[in-house]
RNA sequence: UCCUCAGUAGCUCAGUUGGUUAGAGCAUCUGACUGUUAAUCAGAGGGUCCCUGGUUCGAGUCCAGGCUGAGGAGCCA
């Protein structure tokens, strides 16, 4: 006899149809008569759930009475087209084994909808709903798109550190890293923190960014990246800032601005028709929950439905132009002549806000925008200088709804100009000396992005917070599970 | 960090100008029903009204401070 267990995503395609299965799974609800109980499981293998039919009198009171919301359980029984409607298939149950009972007086979730808000509170239980399910398998599927597709492509993945011993990737506030005894630490004669008598000697944080490092690899290996965490110290408190999150950041040799910009484009195309083929049912099932809650919203609040939103990326190129362009479009824009912005424009050297971003993406272009040549002084030291020394290559990729989803740039090369703005940056030119040396012994034009992968997880599911598209959040005031 | 809003049963929420014993739906428990689809029907139990202080004869309701959450802004990915 077959004692192996079936995954339930086979059971429902009638896998092994008439004859004995095992399954086993969480119950996601139960319902019933003295006579008959249906009894809803799922074991993570699909969104939906497999029917098991109870025969009431073949079974004892007691695992009948176990057969409650949450309970974890085995089933022995034939799986057989179903008699009822809404599913193909369900398995008469011959043999049930309690695994794991669930108090129904004090399990959290109900097979009703929960908010997003409470589901976060009880963000250990939530990967048992369908909505975080979908999630996390439709995460699995980006993180292997990514991979296939650079491999695909023949990058290398480089592992780049997670303990930095660098204070100045540029990035933002960092987490500061030490084994130092925090009611008794060492200090200099002069006051100062005695860093020499720390695990590393020296003074460490978490990574903001795995750049740098894998711009040490691209000027050997040509085409490589990097996908890990990385960790921001800020206190930001929006539904788009995590203070750990997960970063793709490519970095190609001999590539300049255009070509990183058509690997961007690629990229993200890439990715989304592939959540379209692999994660249909998932993504169906996101885009419904999406329209129940957007219900009650007056009509010009609604978005476009979410597989829709996805293939409008794939049907359309990327408008690209310049910070200096988009300028001109903002000053001539209705919303800034008539003092609707917030923060009118005023000209070249202008920071863009969110506010200008999303007029760009959202009602001038209608797709999505990327930015290039910002003024110098509002990006990063290692941003190549263009021609005109007002302006780097930098690149931004606009999304409608999230905003800035990639943000680039051709790296600077020269070692000369690059030590200037090492310089004019303010950081100390001995903590530099490895990077620089990259520019001293064969250096190559060369660019990368950095993606930030729980953007992307947003605008694929759809979700509004990107608290809810990583499984264990972390931000100001929350470390929970 | 700033602005706005919110916190009442396990969940989602109602609670009138400050007034007796704080309500509903769902969930839970008990019962009814031979195939249910968030099953249905009947009944029952369930409350630190976020915390601290204040005003008042009297506070879920008003005031102050704090905590927590949500949305927006800044920082960015």
């Amino acid at each position: 006899m077959n004692t192996k267990r079936t995954e339930i995503a086979n059971a429902l395609t009638g896998t092994g149809i008439n004859s004995k299965i095992i399954v086993k799974g969480w119950i996601r609800n139960s319902r019933g008569n003295n006579y008959v109980l249906f009894v809803a499981m799922n074991d993570g293998s699909s969104l939906h759930n497999l029917q098991v039919v109870v025969d009431v009198e073949k079974f004892d009171d007691s695992t009948r009475k176990k057969l409650s919301v949450g309970s974890a359980i085995s089933v022995e029984g034939i799986l057989q087209k179903s008699e009822g409607k809404g599913q193909d298939f369900e398995v008469i149950a011959e043999n049930i084994e309690i695994l794991g009972t669930a108090d129904p007086n004090e399990y959290p979730l109900q097979p009703k909808r929960h908010s997003l808000e409470f589901l976060r509170e009880i963000g250990h239980l939530r990967f048992r709903t369908n909505t975080f399910g979908a999630i996390t398998r439709i995460r699995h599927s980006m993180i292997y798109a990514i991979h296939t597709f650079f491999t695909e492509k023949g990058f290398y993945n480089i592992h780049t550190p997670i303990i930095t011993g660098s204070d100045c990737e540029g990035a933002g506030e960092m987490f500061r890293l030490s084994t130092l005894d925090p009611t008794n630490i060492p200090k200099k004669e002069d006051g100062s923190i005695d860093y020499s008598q720390d695990f590393f000697g020296k003074e460490t944080n978490l990574t903001v960014s795995g750049q740098l490092n894998v711009e040490l690899a691209c000027m050997a290996m040509s085409k490589v990246y990097t996908f890990g965490p990385t960790f921001r110290a800020e206190n930001s408190n929006t539904t788009r800032h995590l203070a750990e999150f997960w970063m793709i950041e490519p970095e190609v040799a001999f590539n300049t601005i255009i070509e990183n910009m058509d690997l961007a484009e690629e990229f993200l195309k890439y990715l989304i028709s592939y959540a379209l083929e692999h994660c249909m049912t998932d993504l169906s099932f996101l885009q419904d929950r999406l329209k129940q809650e957007e219900k009650g919203k007056p009509a010009d609040q609604q978005t476009m439905p979410l597989i829709d939103k996805l293939n409008f990326i794939l049907d359309n190129s990327f408008e690209r132009l310049s910070y200096t362009e988009a300028i001109t479009i903002l000053e001539n824009s209705k919303p800034n002549k008539k003092g609707k912005f917030k923060y009118p424009i005023n000209g070249f050297g202008t920071d863009l806000q969110s506010e200008h971003e999303r007029f760009l993406v959202e009602k001038h272009f209608k797709k999505p925008v990327i930015l290039t040549d910002y003024p110098k002084e509002i990006k990063a030291f290692y941003m190549k200088l263009n021609d005109d020394n007002k302006t780097v290559a930098a690149m931004d990729v606009l999304f409608p709804q999230i905003g800035e989803i990639i943000g680039g740039s051709e790296r600077e090369y020269d070692y000369a100009k690059l030590q200037q703005r090492i310089e004019e940056a303010g950081i100390p030119m001995k903590d530099m000396w490895w990077y620089l040396d990259t520019r001293k012994y064969g250096s190559v034009p060369h660019a990368g992005f950095g993606l930030g992968f729980e953007r992307l997880m947003l605008f694929v599911t759809g979700m509004t917070n990107i608290r809810d598209v990583i499984p264990f959040p972390r931000y100001p005031k929350n470390a929970e599970f």
